[in-house]
This record gives structure tokens, sequence and C-alpha cells, in this order.
DNA sequence: GATGAATGAGTATTCATTCAT
DNA sequence: TATGAATGAATACTCATTCAT
């Protein structure tokens, strides 16, 4: 009886999808490409939800019957950038060791949308530090990411053997700490490795857990 | 594009701190570290030129004949922020080896002032992203710092014989990157490894570096 | 300066009711009544257009079907509220004496369909001071029922020969500026009198009218 | 030492005018004037803080450094507005009698300066409605107000044996109704009694206080 | 009749920065 | 050097209204 359903915008949109008429859908994704590059590109601050609107050919408004704010359409920029990144690799996901992925994702990491990605992520940081709403959904989207990638390199570590005494969650956030960190560093005008250089390294880091002891139990000695 | 270029004669806060009254200089100190702490906690977005001259019991215009403006007050920040994390650990650099230095680094990661470093790093690094300027300034003291611990990589290198093959500027990035990038994720609430977690994978690669053939050569049966 | 004055062709809404579907004039009355209630509870700046819609279970097109605009629906709903307002009392009308039926007025003032007339008057007086057509509509729709209530005091200073050399407009309107006007403290927040009391004061100006001397002649040694 | 003076500006505004510099003073007198004049005018609704600044001769910046917001600004154009009508009476206070006061405040009911603040405290009113701080606000300003006049009003009933049991506070409340009341009327174009007949019915429901019995008791038989 | 996506004008408020004192 | 009054540009967000379907 009470089709509020226009009063109050769905809005919801942490999961939506469904529930979205067809049109409705295509203007919610396209916004959310907009915006995407304008936050990677120029910075969550100095973007403009009007800017954002006309490069989507959009007036201002409409951006706010689709969303709920600037905030929240970073926080769905960074759900959708996730989503793609995972949606990227599976290809060859299957034919390497984890090892040899985990390397991959730093022979591509130079890639535009890898770049972006990273950017994009690197913004929302920062204004996660300031809007606690904000951090509180992008925390939750990215912690399942980690856990997932932990999960596979869990199940890696019990199927080779390898990596006896590292924790896995420890390990998975330090990748990923890698990728972003570069992001950072990169941001701050400083050289970044080769993808070549980074992804060897990694490679080598995931090598030295399946041969060498554990190094928590004996440090000193760990080379002797 | 570039904002804070404009050159005002009486400061070129860039390296001063001679040509400077010792009143002058206790001000600019003073300054500097209420901005520190802000820009650390509250973002830099969020924090006020007046909200750092009243936490330093001063009118905002009196920031303003010390620094040309908000995005200087950062960037001297940054340089002094700098300045003290290399002056924090020389006591016990002599009596380890590189490996257990740079592990050490993550075993304190977690202190006051390393978070509140890594915080400002993050901010700037943002900051830097819309500001050529600001950018410039950064990337020069930045570089700088990764050179010298480059360089004290690559000493160590020669030393121990250890890590043949490997590029000492990629590794000493890599480390620092995991750092940066662990700011990131904590800013994004996602979980990040203990100290000891941390610490233990790092002194594990820095190990593996010494033992295995160099990756590059032969990632496809590395572990063979 | 004139907004609303543009004259559609399918609503003169000023006096409908004929010329509708029996359909059409139930959601008129559902959205006069919800209108009604939005504007006397949240004010008419605050309410939405939107929001009416929602609180009727229709869509905000749907308003524009049937009524100009925002501002042509408080005036209908002032109307509807007169009209209301009137049709109550007559049950005790015939029974009582003017004077009476005046205090009977504020005995009332206080139930939540008298309270909702007041503070929808007050929210449209306001609005009428912006908008003209607002404020000519409402002045006309007023005006008449001041006039009819002033006629009824012509007819009982007529038949009791009380009220000598008073004006009976002047004191009518004084008497519905005593309820508007408590209106205004009300939502100043500042305390108004029971309904008893007020009663009791507005009886006893009605009484003094019989018995004392018109008041203009002698006002000097009026107290004598 | 915390000189926070300037980055919290006093906001206080409630009580002010001590703690400000002259010049300080000045501009918050000339805006204050400017804002009463607008809202009076135009409506509170309807007027801009630049349009108030500019008015002022002023940047909307500076409207800022003074007051808390729009909203602040109409609650000390009240305060300003009240103050300013008290003391514009005192020259025949001492010489009439309190019903001729009472009176004589309708017959300058059509002077500039009381349509004005009539006018003030009717766009105040509405605001209230929506503004809970503004209400509260207001509501201590005029009860006060009411509080002195019922102060008065007590005395002079205790002084001319007047007014046998008749509640004070009612009848000021209800004076004061009167004069909002027909600002109300005003404002919606119905035609209000001349200040010559307002006046007179005043005077005479106060004059009826005294030598009529309290209608309370026997409101039945009031008219044989 | 109704829907609801889209418009786009309108505005309060903030804040880095300047400058007369 | 310091003050703090003043500037004025910049922007997120709201909402009455329209119109293709």
């Amino acid at each position: 009886m009470t089709r509020a359903s226009e009063a109050l915008p769905h809005h919801s949109s942490s999961y939506d999808g469904r529930r979205l008429t067809p049109k409705a859908l295509a203007t919610r994704t396209r916004i959310i490409e907009s915006a995407t590059d304008l936050f990677a590109n120029d910075g969550y601050a100095a973007v403009t939800v009007r800017g954002i609107a006309a490069e989507t050919g959009l007036s201002s408004g409409a951006i706010y019957a689709t969303f709920r704010g600037k905030a929240d359409l970073l926080v769905e920029a960074v759900r959708a950038s996730i989503t793609e990144d995972l949606a990227t690799l599976p290809a060859s996901i299957v034919k390497k060791t984890l090892p040899e992925i985990d390397a991959y994702q730093f022979t591509i990491s130079s890639s535009a949308r890898r770049q972006r990605s990273r950017k994009l992520l690197l913004e929302a940081a920062v204004a996660a530090r300031t809007d606690d709403d904000v951090r509180d959904q992008l925390s939750t989207i990215l912690q399942a990411r980690v856990d997932d990638w932990t999960a596979a390199h869990t199940e890696w570590k019990r199927a080779s053997g390898a990596a006896r005494g590292t924790d896995m969650r420890a390990l998975t956030t330090l990748l990923v700490s890698i990728d972003l960190g570069m992001g950072v560093l990169s941001a701050l005008g400083v050289e970044t490795p080769s993808p070549q250089q980074s992804s060897a390294l990694v490679l080598q880091l995931m090598e030295s857990l399946n041969t060498s002891e554990p190094v928590r139990r004996a440090p000193k000695r760990a080379r002797s």
C-alpha cells in the first residue's frame, strides 16, 4: 500500500543490482564507472559530484537519486573495482601454482586497470580515516577479499606441504600490502621496482617458504 | 597547477633551520609538531589551518608568517617526521645484521611514533596526487631516504655475499612498501599481522636471499 | 511574481469537486488529508512533495496530476480545513448565545483538529508572505469566513441590542486573532492559557459589550 | 595559553555584547539590522545569507564569523527586536494606567517598527516549529518578556483592586496573542481592524475587568 | 491516471588566505 | 611578529517540477 519506493530511494546500494530497473541499473553502472575513473585520477577530495555527473552525461541530481552521496559513491566504486579485479584473473588461475599466481599479480601490476584500482584504494583509505561509515563498509568489503585470498593460501599450504609454521593470513596480508604500499610510494613520486623485479622478489619470498625452516623458531641460525 | 609555488621572499622553508631566531625556530617547531599530530590523526583534508593555530596557541595569521600555506606545512611535517624516524634507530644499527634491522623495523611498527609517521605519509601521498608542488618536494625527500637505505643494503650485499642477482633498490622499496601498505590496510579497517608475524616474514624473505639461487633466472624450476 | 498562476487546462482546483470521477475525487481527498497533516506537523517548508506522495501511497508525479504544485496543495488544504471547521460546530450553534459560542471555540481550542487547523493557518500565513498567488487565494477564502462570522455577530448585536457602538467586524477579527495569536505563541514555545482561562476571558469581553457604555466615547474617565 | 579565541568564534552570541571588539560589535549590529529587515520583509525562508551579507556590505563569510548560521541570526534578530520594542515605550508608561498602556500598544500597532517586529516574530514562530534549537532560544526570550508584562499586570491588579478572579498571565498572554494574531491575519490578506478599533476593544476588555463580577463563577447567567 | 527517472536551479556553510593594525 | 576581521571561491546536497513510458 505504501509505495515509499520512490520517496526513499533504495539507497541500500550496498548489495543492489536486483530490484533495479534495467534502465536504473545501467545508469548506476555508468555513474560508478565515471566515478571510479575520476576518483582514481584526480583524487577523491578534488572530484566534484557535478564533475562526475558531467562525465556521465547526467545532472548532479541524478547521482543522488542513485547514491546516498559522494562517500557512498566511493564505497560502491571500490566494491565494483574489487569485484572486477577478481573476475579478471581466473583464466590462468587453475594452471599455475599459487606462488606463481601471486607473482603474476605483480607482473600485471602496471596495467591501467590495476593502477586505477590501487589509486582508488589509496583514496578510499584516506577517506575512510575521516568517515567512519566509509571505513566500516570498506572494511567489510576488503576483509572478505583478504579472507578469500587467505583461504586460497591455506589450501595451497595444506596441499603442497609448504610454509610450515607460517601464518597464511599474515602472508596474504603482506602480499596485499606490498601492492598497496607501492601505490603509496608511486603517489609520493618515489621510483618503484619494475613489475618484473617485484614479481621476482615475491616469487622468491614464496619459494623460501617451502625450503627453509620456519624462521620463527630459530631466527639466529636460520642460514647456517 | 602548482599551487604553493609562488616564491615569497622570506621563506624558502624547504631547508630552513638556519637564518631563524631561536624564538622563531621554536615557534616553527611547535607548529610542525601540532600539524603533524593533527594531519596524522584527523587527516590532511579535515585539518584546518585555524585548528593547527589553535592547537599551537597562535592565530591563523601567524602560521602564514612561517609557512607558505597548508601544503607547505604538510611537506615540512613529513620532512621532520622522516628525519626523526632515522634518528630513532641508530643505537642498535651497528650491532645487528641488516636483515635483523629490517625485521626490527616491523617489530616497532606499532609504536605510536611509527604509526603517526605512517599515517602522515599516507595523507601526504594522497595530497601529492593533487598538488604537483607537494609531490615534487616529497619525492625529493623520500627518494633520498630510499637511496640511503638502498645504499645500506647494497653494502650489506657486498659484504655478506648474499642476494646475488637481487636488485637492492627493488628490495629496499619492497620493504618500505610493506610498511606503507599495512598503513593503508589499517586505514581501510583490515586486520594487519602482528609486529611479530610481519617481522618473521620479512626476516624469512631476507634470509632466503642468501641461500636460494636468484629466482629470476629460473622461475619455473625454482624449487626443484 | 505569481508563481502557480499559469492556467493548466485540466484543473481549476479552486472549487473543484464536480467534474471529477469518484476515484479521482477520493485520491484528491486523500492527498489533501496527507498534505494537511504533514504541513501542520512538519511545517510547509520542511514538507516534500515526495513526502506527501509517499504518505498518500502515490508517486510524486501523481500529485501533479491533481494539483498545480506544492503551493496549490497548501491552499486547498486550508480550504478544506476551514470548511471542516465550520461543519464541526453546527450542532450546538442554535442553542447557545453568540458569546457562549465564541467562548466555546476556545474551550475546544486544544482539540487535535483545531490545533492542526491553527498550525496549518500559521504555515499558510508565512507562505503567503512570499507567494502572492497563495496570498490572494487564501485571502479570498478567509475573508469570506470572517465575513460570515461578522454577519453572525451583527445579527446578534441587532437582536440583543448589545454592543452599541462596537464594530462587529473588528470584534470578530479580534476573536479570530486571539486564536491565531495563541498558535503563534505556542509555536514560539510560550505558555498559553488553558482553554478554560481563554474561554472565560473571551466570555467576559463579550459580556462587557452588553453592560458598559461604549468605551470609545469616554476613554479618559472610563474607570472613574 | 590556548588562544582558541579565534578558532572557535565566540558564538555564544546569545548574550554577547561584551567581550567584543568595538569594530566587531559594530559589524554585528549592522548585520542584525539588515537581517531583521530582510527576514521581516521577504520572509525567513526566502532570505539568503548572501543577501544579508550584500545588504550589509559584507561577504557571506563575515556573517559566519559572527553568527552560527542563518538560524542563529534569526534568534538574535528577534532578541534585538524585542529589546528595542521595550525600550521604545517608557516615555508614556509612568503617566498612564495599565489598561491605557495596553490599548496604546494597539494604537501604534501600525507603525513600521511594530509591524516589522510582528512580521519577524511570525517568521520566527514558523522557523521554530522545525528547528528545536531556535524554538528553545526563542522560548526563553519571549517567555521572559511575557513574564515581565504579567508582573506589571499583577501589580496593577493589586494596586487598583481590579480584575478580581482573573488570571493575569492569561490576560497578558491574550493581549499579546491579539497582536500576533492580527499579524497572521494580515499576512493572510485578511483586513484587520484599525488601530483605533483594536485599541478601543482592548480598553473595553480591560475596563470590564474592573466592574463586572468575575465571569468565571457564574457563566450560566452571565447575560441575565 | 500513474510512474519514477531525470533535471537543474538554488544555498548554507567552510576555509585557505590576505592584510590593515 | 602577531592578530583576527574579512574575503570569496568552492561544493555537496535538496527538491519542485517535468515528461517519456
